[in-house]
DNA sequence: CTGTTAGCGCCTTCAT
DNA sequence: ATGAAGGCGCTAACAG
């Protein structure tokens, strides 16, 4: 059955469907008997107002759309649940797109702010590249960065961690221990995807190590697809090494979890024969025992909406780049050489 | 600056609107060359197709919604990615509808499906109540539910997964390891949500009990509010009885977390003074070596989708109500007493 | 093949 | 305070 629109109303209150809209909308301009005798016809009917109708005539869509990698990943999970109460306070709906591909994520970050899809869009951990630009200058609604950097995104909002500081906290909190032998195990460094934490994080780890007068050893050094068996793997052949590393920074608690694995197969006490630093401190980091670089994931979706739901329903101020910090928690995996 | 409408594209290229929008729909109706100027006039604009006024034209929304509890927990998030990843093989939006109050629930429940906001809403581990019902009736949208159980829902399509048979495997195989006091952990069983799992699990727990003859005793039943740190009070307060159990089952892989902690508080090891199984198999659990009930959380997204897009681009058919499997996994934290 | 026209359902002036 | 009319941008049916 078709359902009852707002003239449908109109006509069996006896009224003008101007009026119906107005007291949809709750103006002051209709007497309260009119208004009664409308919202009696909009019960009996069960009119719903169609949002796409209203969309339109208003010129706004009252969503935001997040655009996400692998939002399944506890970290980026994290940072959507932050995004998502913020938004269940306000009435705008949320729409997701979720990337896994470097197709996709073209696609998204070119499409969606064009689409008129949603009044304003939240980017996550999702970098621009230079093929990008022209298509971030011609964007209809506000886009807000949350954890990315490109040299283009001045004129963005956005919110940001400073993994450079965070990946030297985890080295040196190694070093202080009395470490030298220290490996790093990431992602891909230069994934097409752009991410840019895990080199970040690795420059940050580097300085460290020069500022302790450590040199770098190239095969402390691994990286790989994201995942806790990758890097089970990749830390494998690393504690193989003749002069293996006595401490491993892994970009990520998903990786150290994958590092204790192969600790683990390889008969390796943690801390006692290696120890371990993860990065994010996700949920399950506190349950493991798993010493790591806290970032503030929820925190850092919660003002990315409120920045963006500012921008949309004010005059564009100066753009602001508000850095998150981050914070050591030392927990059981590691300890004094 | 105001972006190109329909309207621009036409008057540039010298042609009717109706011809723009073919080109736009891809009709075989537009000459080659026609074709060409319009696609260079839009591509010089920028014109990109306001998908608001297209669904309202269309009537459709080309969207899908999905309406889940407590989206960031692992087996709510391994459904959504089954959900997330067979719509983006179609052209449907994906819009989420995170519910984490009674309030919101009924909200999302009654509302959505009548907003006409999606073609086609997918609702997760939620049930309707008795009040609903009469909302439910007169929905715009069709609905699909994933395990959700109530009298109502003979006529909707649905995923469910037989948890009465899960709880069930769980319990027989702590009795066939020769246990016979045998805690259980859960949910509150009768929850403001109307979560039926854990009731049926419980019942399966009660079944097994039962078939090998041991008596239900009330005191290795315990229940509270959901998440790691509860289970791990309650699995303390059962542990510390006189006559403690043997064994305990907990309604899911979290609590069962929950158990171990407690286990470790106590100094009781594990599977050595207590067998531990968990339910969901998230994805943590095999790194814990901990044993399960898996359930098919991603597939059952996924086939839920599935009926969904069926039953909007064809016509009704016959509801199903598809019942997925469970599977015992044994892994390190059962023993035999 | 192509231009024109009539809606889709709602909001917002503009008169009254 | 209220009814009528115009318009949001697009699709589809109708003439040519």
């Amino acid at each position: 059955m078709k359902s009852a629109t707002i003239r449908d109303v109109a006509r069996q209150a006896g009224v003008g469907l101007g009026t119906v809209s107005r007291v949809l909308n709750n103006s002051h301009l209709v007497s309260k008997t009119t208004r009664e005798r409308v919202l009696a016809v909009i019960d009996e009917l069960h009119y719903v107002p169609n949002i796409t109708a209203r969309r339109l005539s208003l010129g706004k869509t009252l969503t935001i759309a997040v655009i996400v990698p692998f939002f399944t990943r506890p970290a980026f999970i994290e940072r959507l649940r932050g995004v998502e109460h913020t938004l269940t306070e306000s009435d705008y709906d949320l729409i997701i797109y979720n990337v896994e591909t470097v197709k996709r994520r073209d696609e998204c970050m070119r499409e969606v702010p064009q689409r008129d899809l949603a009044d304003g869009v939240l980017i996550l951990s999702l970098s621009p590249q230079d093929e990008d630009v022209p298509y971030l200058e011609r964007t209809e609604a506000p886009i807000v960065w949350v954890d990315a950097n490109h040299a283009s995104l001045a004129s963005f909002n956005r919110v940001i961690v400073d993994d450079v500081e965070g990946g030297q906290k985890a080295a040196q909190h190694l070093i202080e221990l009395g470490h030298r032998q220290i490996g790093f195990l990431s992602d891909v460094l230069e994934d097409p995807f752009n991410f840019t934490s895990s080199r970040d994080r690795y420059q940050g780890y580097r300085q460290a190590l020069e500022l302790a007068d450590i040199p770098f050893q190239p095969a402390y050094h691994a990286q790989g697809n994201h995942g806790r068996y990758e890097a089970r793997v990749l830390a494998t052949k690393m504690l193989e090494l003749e002069n293996r590393p006595t401490a491993i920074f892994a970009a990520s608690d998903t990786q150290a979890m994958g590092v204790v694995e192969a600790a683990r197969d390889l008969g390796l006490s943690v801390p006692g024969d290696l120890s371990i630093i993860g990065y994010d401190d996700i949920e399950v980091a506190e349950y493991l025992g798993l010493t790591t670089i806290r970032q503030m994931l929820y925190e850092s979706g919660q003002r990315g909406v409120e920045l963006l739901i500012n921008t949309i329903e004010s005059k564009p101020k100066q753009p602001v780049c508000e850095v998150m910090p981050t914070e050591l928690i030392v927990r059981q995996t590691t300890a004094k050489l």
